[in-house]
DNA sequence: GATGAATGAGGATTCATTCAT
DNA sequence: AATGAATGAATCCTCATTCAT
């Protein structure tokens, strides 16, 4: 009886979406053979088809494992002024950014975007994530305009959107440009949304 | 005797490039095939291929084009204080963005940021019309920080660098995002950049 | 200690033999995999694998088990005319094609025919059931004309060929054609090879 | 301008249906690879899907093919006594049998029968085939028992039912079975369906 | 005896590219 | 210059069969 315990399923099926992640990362979704992914799975294609039914498939799981990150927005404290508390986001996620091996996270997630365009499970993970993120977000800054700290003329959503966008413009240049000082980059950061905040610009940058 | 104008030829490549850029925009580069493009420019394959070598070709030379627009920027007014010409340079570049038919080019930028993460010549490209933006962005800022209109502690490169993740960020969230009324969106960003004057929030926003 | 009996064993070779003859009857012999038969007879490849040792023996099995109820020709009775046994025969056989069921067994013996062309191993199997009942029908044609009954100038065994022929033929037009009154097509036999005897014609179709 | 003429594109549709023809008679339907019809048809995979979008559609134009000679079937004369009219219709089409080289066409009915099964469109061929004759033969026998020469007591479909019987399965028999001398099956064939007529029995058989 | 995960050769089909006309 | 038929390597996927447990 050769009953293969559940683990070990789920740790194959994690081996496949691995290797598969490697090789996108490397050649891109449709630059990369099914041959490609067995032999960096050390597997056989008749045992990765056992797993996934198809090529779309895993590009589908690789891509939601890609976002799994970002949906583990930290939930901000409480208390603390909303100041405080974006400055403790933008630290841990655009530290998150200045990682070793943040580079290949990247890199998928680039090519997500792209492939979201045509596959339309691609595009709703990818905008549940989004979502997400900029529902913890606006909740920070409407927490902040109710307390009278953020400038209420401003929507709430649309700062959340700005916010979001600095972030993945960040990641686009980090992936694809030049070398960035993210240190440098988020001290600009900081500057500019003191500028929502009533007194914004008597911070002293750090 | 050249039986043919140099401009029938130049007319010929560009009806080969439009073809491929709306199927890249519908289909992305490797779903399309060179028979795609043959249909949609009503041209046989040897046809196309006196013209481009090979797809790979093509798809370089699309990207390229996609990236035209961009690098039009336009050479900020000496004169005027720096925050009229940020105001100025936001207003030019969001616009273009809210217009009719800019999503298609959004589409093809973000397939092109995919493309490049492993097409060196992309890559060059796109590193090239982004370091162009980046260059006179950066010489508005600098120009900002002589002038002490803008705090000198921040990099003004790094300045450049999240203004232009905004952009980005932006162009991203409106093609694979819901909808986005940009108009909000700008007010939020031109209420962050005055955070990095040194009187920053005491403009009013409209 | 044989922990198995034989009839167990036997049992489950009838089980996957049931199991692949369903499949082979709605699928045909290359359309079903062993997959399919697995699933069929709630049996794992390793156990099907057991008791064949090939998917090609299991298609000669199911096509030997195919035939044997044509194989179990009746032996006609010794007395009555032979027109009589005759018109026995006629009714046991084709009244076997009128009963509920045995729409499966002709859809196998139709693939069964297509499967004999290239596989010699059946070609024999079906040869052989053929020739058995060529024997028997010719037994009663000899003994027909040894008695005076039959016209001695036709060839017994062309006289055999074509009662087997109507009935195979009949067979086909069940399970491919529209459907079929069989009574009236038997009526239509019996008088035709009334013509084969001396005083043909003589009798009225019931 | 290598616009190839329209007998040329059909030439090669012929090639590639020869082919396909050959290999189907030779290993059946799906023992046949698409690589064994290249081969046999000395033409590239890309070749052939430039004419058939499929190997299924190869089947079907394979099977319409093969049903070809079968649909011209021969307009019976007016003249004439039925029972001539019968024996001229036996002569041709059993006749065909005789011939050399029938037997590829016989053994790719055989498989076609069991493709029809499972295959709507090949069973729909198969029966608009097997309905034309019916017609054509149904005319002929109702003719008969008009003028007073056929039993009017048997169903004539059922009369034309059975001669088709007879001719498909000495079609089936002349494949699979041992070697048949048709000159004596055809003898008997006639004096049993010399039954049906009024006067049967009294033509000496040949 | 039984299981079912794994194998890997093989099959249908596609598609970038070529070249005779 | 242009055509489009032809090429054939490469791709995704299947499935008969094996074997460690």
């Amino acid at each position: 009886m050769p009953k293969v315990t559940e683990a070990h399923l789920e740790a194959r099926r994690q081996q496949i979406l691995d290797a598969a992640f490697n090789c996108f990362v490397r050649d891109g979704f449709h630059q990369t053979t099914m041959q490609d992914i067995c032999r960096e799975a050390d597997l056989s294609p008749g045992a990765v088809y056992r797993y996934f039914s198809s090529k779309e498939e895993i590009i589908e799981a690789s891509c939601e494992e890609g976002q799994k990150q970002f949906a583990s927005i930290v939930n901000a404290e409480e208390d603390g002024d909303t100041l405080q508390v974006l400055d403790e986001l933008v630290d841990v996620f655009f530290g998150m950014l200045a990682q070793p091996g943040a580079d290949v996270e990247m890199r998928l997630n680039i090519q997500l975007w792209g492939e979201a365009l045509r596959n339309p499970r691609i595009m709703e993970t990818s905008l549940r994530t989004r979502t997400a993120m900029m529902e913890n977000l606006k909740a920070v800054i409407d927490r902040g305009q109710d307390r009278g700290e953020i400038n209420p003329g401003l929507d709430s959503q649309a700062i959340a959107h700005v916010l979001l966008s600095v972030y993945e413009g960040l990641l686009l240049h980090k992936a694809i440009g030049p070398d960035i000082d993210i240190k440098q980059y988020v001290d600009v950061l900081k500057a500019m949304y003191s500028g929502l905040f009533w007194q914004g610009g008597k911070r002293v940058t750090s």
